[in-house]
DNA sequence: CAATGCATAAACAATC
DNA sequence: AGATTGTTTATGCATT
């Protein structure tokens, strides 16, 4: 299915963000995997036999996946990621560009990955938020399912006991291990959604991870993706596992036994262990004598007790302290089958979730890799002039973080690539109060703002990305598209907040600004009306006042375009949970999608000097249609990082003591505005 | 370096 | 009276 997606389409070149919205376009049918209902129909028939190899994986689940979440939290640490992202065009399918296959490497990304990335670039708060409600839910729901299966473990466990006191062998033995695997497999799916959905959303950190250091792009990705701690882990396991392998079935727990007391290192022991313990990269064993030496070493910090239980799989025995909880490790988990059988059940699940670490990280690795080959190798702009870079950063900005100047990689070899210094730490706050900046716009290069906010529409509502035209002009559009062509004020104030998640912000002074635009311009011509008055747009004042520089030279239209799409919004939610992991995290204020406009439409606008509004519409639903992108292959140029992320929490706090309105954020968060336009 | 364009801030008045 | 709307001035930055 998932080829059938990278097959079918013909790709541009130049086009991330196109990428994404094919895959994403694809995706609809593979979100059925994340279906966990799967689970709860099989428990049923399996239960009775599973033991406890559901705990037992769970519990091995929780600890590879506080490993999984530590390495992926030390990638993030690298500041690699070179990834710009797409944005999110689930409501545009018309706009879906076909992606070549050529661009895809096929097996690198499963669809579930796909869409799981799709639907969380570009995040606004309020889809991060849904997503991690998800999430919750699905931990809920586990941690339910663990409870449950816990119980009739307990019966289990005796009606087991029984069985074995009654003569019952290994053989059957066996084939409860056999059902307990396939039980594994339901739960192991789950596992795989709470973790593939921590993955994207590790990923999004990735991606929102932004460029700025050209010289640092991929590779520390590729090279740090194991963490030193998870290596040794899968060494561990690994090792231990194929000790197990090579004894006799009937024997594998006294060998394995053996080998952990035997080992000389003390990292070389861990079968079973708990988020804490992986989470430090310590290993410790179950054995009494390593658990003695674990304890001397990290006090009452052993993988299997904690808050007062034992954890080992299904035990959850109440143990005072700690002696007392190594009495009961001693006398309840000794070597016997169960717990070999326990053992080996948690090795292969350990496994189980390795490989599918593994290939994760592959195609993660491949996907980032191919993006990155494909953002720069296209990027040929015959002058540095971007849209993004054109702005002006704020002078608090440019002096607090120097590095962070969102200046474009014109280079081939630095396109999308990481700030791994400048503000290496933005905080949530930071990122919402991007406040007053001063910038410039790319207006006067004449985009096409008709077709660029049609094209971007939905990048623009979800990514705090500051459109690259003048309050002018986005006034101007704002009445245009009005159907009567004018506009209260209050009207244009709802169409920017409705349009822009950018303006959803620091009311006070865009507003104010748009004001000041209405006012200040002839070709804002204000119209008594019945109810009042509506501003119109004098289109000859207009034409005037922008001067028509650039048709003639597309590629500078392209660049404009596409400059400010591989700016990444950062997602609030995103950025508050790393900020709580302590993930030094620096990234972007917007997210990017590559969307470049319909060049036909923009250079048509450009040469009838926009006199015409183009229905945004059209261009909506002409996704392909671009005559410019097939004469001109495109070239996408780098764009630097859009200046506010750059901004950095300093200029936050030199801006904030001037914003009157500093803190009303929320002002337009769920305010319907709707009104006009419709 | 000056001119210009734009963003931002703010004072102020008129109106709702 | 307070909020909104509209005008105007000032300032700073970036581009030309």
């Amino acid at each position: 299915m998932f080829q059938c997606v990278f097959s079918s389409g013909v790709l541009q070149p130049h086009s991330t963000s196109c990428l994404f919205k094919h895959l994403f376009y694809h995706s609809a049918t593979p979100a059925s995997q994340k279906q966990p209902e799967p689970i709860y129909s099989k428990k049923t028939e399996i239960q009775r036999q599973t033991v406890r190899a559901h705990s037992v994986k769970l519990f091995v689940f929780s600890a590879l996946q506080v490993a999984r979440q530590l390495l992926l939290q030390q990638q993030q640490q690298q500041q690699v990621s070179g990834l710009k992202s797409p944005k999110r065009n689930d409501k545009q399918p018309a706009l879906q560009v076909p992606v070549s296959v050529a661009m895809m490497t096929p097996q690198v990304i499963t669809p579930q990955q796909m869409q799981q990335i799709l639907q969380q670039q570009v995040l606004s708060p309020q889809q991060l938020q849904v997503l991690l409600q998800q999430q919750q839910a699905l931990m809920l729901q586990q941690q339910q399912l663990q409870e449950f299966y816990k119980k009739q473990q307990e019966q289990l466990q005796l009606q087991l006991l029984q069985q074995q006191h009654a003569g019952k062998q290994p053989k059957e033995q066996q084939q409860v291990a056999t059902q307990q695997l396939a039980f594994q497999q339901q739960l192991l799916q789950m596992q795989q959604l709470q973790q593939q959905h921590l993955l994207s959303l590790q990923r999004q950190g990735l991606l929102t991870i932004q460029p700025g250091q050209p010289a640092l792009p991929l590779q520390p990705l590729a090279q740090g993706m194991i963490p030193t701690e998870l290596q040794q882990l899968w060494k561990e396991v690994t090792s231990a596992h194929s000790a197990e392998e090579s004894t006799g079935s009937n024997h594998s727990s006294l060998d394995l036994t053996t080998t952990c007391v035997s080992s000389s290192a003390p990292s070389k022991t861990s079968l079973i262990m708990n988020p804490h313990a992986s989470t430090n990269g310590q290993l410790s064993v179950h054995t009494p004598k390593r658990e003695s030496l674990s304890h001397e070493e990290h006090p009452h910090s052993h993988p299997l007790y904690g808050h007062g239980v034992c954890k080992w799989p299904g035990c959850e025995a109440v143990c005072e302290d700690f002696q007392s909880f190594l009495k009961h490790l001693n006398s309840e988990h000794a070597l016997d089958d169960r717990s070999t059988a326990q053992c080996r059940v948690q090795m292969q699940v350990v496994q189980q979730l390795e490989l599918q670490l593994a290939k994760d990280k592959e195609r993660l690795q491949a996907m980032m890799t191919h993006l990155h080959v494909k953002s720069t190798e296209p990027k040929a702009a015959p002058q540095p002039l971007n849209l993004v870079s054109s702005v002006t950063l704020s002078k608090s900005a440019s002096e607090a973080s120097p590095q962070s100047l969102p200046h474009t990689p014109t280079t081939p070899t630095a396109p999308i690539t990481p700030v791994t210094q400048g503000p290496s730490v933005i905080t949530t706050t930071s990122m919402h109060t991007v406040g007053p900046i001063r910038r410039r716009y790319s207006d006067k290069y004449n985009v096409p703002i008709s077709s660029d906010i049609a094209q971007n529409q939905e990048f623009y509502k979800n990514a705090e990305v500051r459109p690259p035209f003048t309050y002018a002009s986005l006034i101007r559009q704002a009445i245009l598209e009005s159907p009567e062509k004018q506009l209260t004020l209050n009207e244009i104030y709802n169409w920017f907040t409705r349009m822009f998640a950018y303006f959803r912000r620091n009311a006070a002074t865009w507003k104010n600004a748009v004001r000041h635009n209405l006012s200040l311009h002839k070709c804002f011509v204000r119209v008594e009306n019945v109810k009042g008055a509506v501003w119109t747009v004098d289109e000859v004042e207009f034409q005037k006042r922008r001067p028509q520089k650039i048709s003639g030279n597309p590629s500078l239209i392209k660049n404009m375009q596409s400059s400010h799409a591989y700016c990444t919004p950062l997602n609030a939610a995103l950025q508050a949970s790393m900020a709580e992991n302590s993930i030094p995290l620096y990234t972007t204020a917007s997210m990017g999608n590559p969307t470049l406009g319909n060049l036909a439409s923009a250079i048509r606008e450009e040469l009838n000097g926009a006199m015409e509004h183009t229905n945004s519409n059209e261009s909506d639903s002409s996704p392909g249609r671009s005559p410019m992108q097939a004469v001109h292959p495109v070239h996408v140029k780098e764009e630097p990082l859009d200046p506010e992320e750059a901004e950095g929490p300093l200029s936050l706090v030199t801006t904030a003591n001037h914003s009157p309105d500093f803190d009303h954020d929320r002002d337009y968060e769920d305010e319907p505005v709707n009104e006009d336009m419709e």
